[in-house]
DNA sequence: CGTGGAGTTGACAAACCACTCAACGTTGAG
DNA sequence: CTCAACGTTGAGTGGTTTGTCAACTCCACG
């Protein structure tokens, strides 16, 4: 029930049909940076690189993020910046929600904005 | 329109009638660190510094967080273990969503459990 | 004056993060 | 055999984080 980040990595590689080698190439990193992280001999890469990997794997980064735990840094960022989203957050993580739940909520998120214009993140 | 973190800092810690030596010694760090930080000679804290000295600032730490645009580690983790959630967080930064609107989707977030017994949250 | 509390500053550093580099072992094709 | 592609490993590195320590200055009070 409990992969380590390192053999869940190692699937989605493998899934690929892809060498260390090569992926590490394509993702601008060293090929030992690869096989340490599939033996679980280093911690999981940067958000950053894991988004970059996850590209050259054809797999949706947040399944390396989630296997990795992290989030991408701007993500963090521009969430902490609302007290009220890290209240709402705090209460998300401690009910624990399913991943239904989670679609539900971003149905609810979408509903929210029905005619008005999205605003641009980060600063205007 | 924007301070920067040292000064709603400051403030704060004013707020509260405390001196930065005394509030240092509450909350387990060098004065001197206090006063840079206030001084924006260094960046801010991290999450779990800023909750403890929150916590004798008694101010609600979402408020310091947010100024220094940081969420608590554990919290980044628990959130990223689910794709969906990561899905969700991303589309809300996009939408850069207003306090209110935090608000209205925390509600939501309650009525997604209206009796079922609320999951504990990291290891049973 | 001088003593004590408040704040500021420069220099430093341990710990960690995210990797790289060079070398070695293993396996399969020709 | 031998050569190449693949994978593994130990050692090291450059930068950032997160602060500490010692040495100041400034000001009010007696």
């Amino acid at each position: 029930m409990s992969d380590t980040f390192g053999s869940t990595f190692r699937e989605k590689r493998r899934q690929a049909g892809i060498s260390q080698r090569r992926l590490a190439e394509l993702a601008g990193v060293d090929f030992s940076y690869i096989s340490k992280i599939e033996n679980d001999r280093l911690p999981a890469p940067s958000a950053e690189t894991l988004i970059r990997l996850a590209q050259h794997l054809g797999c949706p980064a947040e399944e390396l993020l989630a296997a990795a735990q992290k989030l991408p840094d701007e993500l963090g960022a521009n969430l902490s910046r609302e007290p009220a989203a890290v209240r709402f957050l705090q209460e998300a993580s401690d009910l624990a929600l399913s991943s239904e739940e989670w679609e539900s909520m971003r149905t609810t998120l979408r509903g929210l904005r029905e005619g008005r214009s999205p605003r641009r993140r980060r600063k205007p």
